[in-house]
DNA sequence: CAGGTCTCCTGCTAGC
DNA sequence: TGCTAGCAGGAGACCT
């Protein structure tokens, strides 16, 4: 489940294969990955566009072309592939042929979306990516950020963290990581953290996110950068997936919080507060 | 407006 | 062994 470091990974792998390539011919087999367009304008949009840069926000990667911005969100599973002459996959959604290769978006779970906007327009002011709140790695977050954001929040604490319009880039693992740095019960109220609370969520957010993009991301289940490129974070995993806390040794719990599987230590992560 | 639930989709697994 | 019901999950849609 790509996050913020594992779509950071498939942008620095990207740019080594596909800069500077350009889109011979497209081919859509399954239309419903493209949001805001119909496949035959998608097509003949992106017919001779020439992959210019790469960019990423939060969990969505830019692919910035001669005329227009491709915005690719992987969600659960999306995957691309560099390939040249290799047997397609039935999970092989939307290709990009090149002159002698072809870049290929790969989707089991048919959750991803791509965007595709004019040049001229401001996308960081645009759907998607205008409901996109401050990232870990931007300048401005921090505690004075996030107070006023937290204080008017009733829900568990979990479910603020992974609001991509509070915090861009969390996700269901790394969220987990970070609230047990930080010493919070998932389902603490989000309006009951205190001042220390949220510095910890700071700083642990962006410790999180720098050590998971050093290892490449995680590679749970079915994530993958490209074919051979395996994420080594997981190997790094306090809490998340795991039967023992690495702290207290305690046994590590399972619960849900707004639908997502959470994990958390219960000696370690306590919940402090009382309404307010 | 905030918060809750449903939906999309497929592979995997528990249970029979 | 083979089948099926149930589950996982990011984020938008829809409802209260």
């Amino acid at each position: 489940m790509p996050e913020l470091p594992e779509v950071e990974t498939v942008k620095r792998i990207l740019q080594k294969n596909i800069l500077n390539k350009t889109i011979l011919d497209i081919e859509v087999r399954y239309d419903k990955i493209i949001q805001n367009q119909s496949k035959d304008d998608f097509i003949n949009k992106l017919k001779n566009q020439t992959f210019i840069d790469l960019k990423r926000r939060g969990k969505y990667l830019i692919c910035v072309l001669t005329d227009y911005y491709l915005i690719v969100h992987l969600r659960m599973e999306g995957k691309f592939f560099y390939m040249h002459n290799e047997p397609y996959s039935i999970h092989d959604h939307i290709i990009f042929k090149f002159d002698n290769s072809e870049l290929r978006y790969n989707d089991t779970r048919k959750f991803g979306t791509m965007h595709l906007i004019d040049k001229n327009i401001d996308i960081y002011n645009t759907y998607p990516l205008n409901k996109l709140g401050k990232e870990p790695y931007d300048e401005g977050f921090d505690y004075l950020y996030l107070k006023p954001l937290f204080n008017k929040s009733n829900k568990p604490i979990k479910t603020t963290l992974l609001d991509q319009s509070i915090i861009a880039g969390l996700g269901n693992i790394y969220v987990d990581e970070v609230l047990f740095m930080s010493n919070i019960h998932p389902l603490e109220k989000t309006k009951n953290l205190n001042d220390e609370n949220i510095k910890s969520i700071v700083s642990n957010s962006i410790i999180v996110l720098n050590k998971a993009i050093n290892l490449g991301g995680t590679t749970i289940k079915s994530f993958q950068s490209s074919h051979d490129i395996t994420g080594r974070f997981q190997n790094e995993l306090l809490v998340h997936t795991k039967y023992k806390c690495p702290t207290c040794n305690t046994k590590i719990l399972k619960i849900k919080v707004g639908g997502r599987g959470t994990y958390y230590c219960e000696n370690c992560q306590k919940i402090t507060s009382i309404d307010k």
